[in-house]
DNA sequence: AAGTAAACTGTCAAGTTAGACAGTAAACTA
DNA sequence: TAGTTTACTGTCTAACTTGACAGTTTACTT
C-alpha cells in the first residue's frame, strides 16, 4: 500500500499557512515562498499538496468557508443549553482567542477577489449565510414572541457589529471601538425585550 | 519657469488608480503594471510620480485617510442644515453611489497590511476617530437631551453597520443583508428616542 | 527483503516585477 | 529663438515568482 497519506493533514496545515500570508499580504501578495517559510515545508510541497496557485485560492476560500461553518456549528452547540441573545453576544465579544481573527481578515481579502475567483463567491456566501441563520436561531429561541423579522435584523446587526470589530483588530484600535460594538449590540437585543 | 507641473493633478490620478487595484488584488498584488494599466500611464512614470513601492503605500494610506476625512466633512455639512440620526442613516446607507465603496475595501487592505507599514496606523486611526467624531456630534446634537454615552454607542454602532454592508459589496450579497444593516442602524437610533 | 505508493528535495526555465537611469518631447519664460 | 523645467519614454539589470519535473527518501505491504 505504500507510505501512508498524511495529505489530510498536511493540506490543513498548508491551508493554514496560506491564511496567515493572505492576512499579512493579501490574496496575490501571499507567495508560494511565503507560505512554504509559514508552513515549515519546502516550496515545491505545497503545489504538491494543493496544485497550482488558482486551485490554491479556491481552496482557501473553501477552507474559509468550512472553518467559518464549523464555528458557526460550534456557536450553535455552545449556546443550545445557555440560550439567549445575551450569551451570543458574550459568545461572540468576549471570546478570548476562541475565534480565530485571521478567518475574518482572510474571508474580507477573499471577498475582495471575488472578481478575480468568481467560483469563490458560492462557497463565501453561503457559509456567511449559516452564520447569520445560526445568530438569527439563537435570537429567535430567546424571544419567542417577538417580531420574527426584528429577531432577523437584531441577529444580523450583531454578527455585523462582531465583524466590524475583528476587522480593526491588525490596527490596535483604542478598546473604546470594541466596547462601543460590544454596547451597541446589547442594545440592540434590549430592543426585543420591550418589545416582548 | 519650465513646462508647468501637473503633479498634484496626476498624483491624484495615480492613486486613484493604486486604490483600484488595491481593491481588487490586495496591498501586495497591485503591480506597477496593474497600476499604469489603469491610470493609462507607462510604469516609469508611475515611479516617478509616487516614488518606490513603500513611498507609493504610504502614500495611498495618507490619499484614503485623507479622502474619509474629506467625506467625514461633507457628510458634516451636508447634515448641518438637516441633522437628526434619520438623516445620517439614510446619507451612509442610501447615498446612491455618492459614497465610493473603494475607499472602504482599500482602507481594509491597508489596515491588514499595518504590520508592514507601521507608519500606516497613524492615519488611519485618526481619519476613522474623525468619521466617528462626526457621526458622534449628528446624534448629540439630535438627541441633546439624551445619555452622552449611549449617543456615542449609538453613532459608533451605525457607522459600523454601513462599514460591514460596504465591506460586503463585491460579493453582490443579497439585498437583504443590506436591508438589516440599515434597519439594524435605525432600531439603534430609535433606543435614544424611547429614552428622551 | 523486495515492491510500492506517497512524501519530500533539488534545480531549471520562463515570465513577471521593481528599480534605475539616460534620453526625448512638451510647455513655459526671457 | 534660446533656455529651462517638467512630463514622459525606452530599456537594461537584478531579484522574485511560478510551473515543471526528475530524483530521493520514507513508511508501509506482501
Amino acid at each position: 500500500m505504500g507510505r501512508p497519506s498524511v495529505q489530510d493533514q498536511r493540506k490543513k496545515e498548508v491551508l493554514d499557512a496560506f491564511m496567515t500570508c493572505v492576512a499579512l499580504y493579501g490574496v496575490e501578495g501571499a507567495t508560494l515562498e511565503h507560505i512554504a517559510a509559514e508552513a515549515g515545508l519546502k516550496r515545491p510541497l505545497i503545489r504538491h499538496h494543493l496544485g497550482n496557485r488558482k486551485a490554491m485560492v479556491l481552496a482557501l476560500g473553501e477552507h474559509i468557508a468550512d472553518t467559518l461553518s464549523s464555528q458557526s456549528e460550534m456557536l450553535r452547540v455552545a449556546l443550545e443549553d445557555h440560550p439567549g441573545v445575551r450569551n451570543l453576544i458574550e459568545a461572540l465579544f468576549n471570546s478570548d482567542g476562541e475565534l480565530d481573527p485571521r478567518i475574518n481578515i482572510c474571508y474580507q481579502a477573499l471577498v475582495n477577489s471575488v472578481e478575480n475567483y468568481p467560483e469563490l463567491r458560492k462557497p463565501l456566501l453561503d457559509s456567511m449565510e449559516t452564520f447569520y441563520k445560526v445568530a438569527i436561531n439563537i435570537v429567535l429561541a430567546s424571544h419567542p414572541n417577538a417580531d420574527k423579522q426584528a429577531c432577523e435584523i437584531v441577529a444580523h446587526g450583531i454578527v455585523n457589529l462582531f465583524i466590524t470589530t475583528d476587522a480593526f483588530i491588525p490596527l490596535k484600535p483604542p478598546k473604546t471601538w470594541g466596547y462601543s460594538s460590544y454596547f451597541a449590540a446589547l442594545k440592540l437585543a434590549e430592543t426585543l425585550e420591550t418589545k416582548s
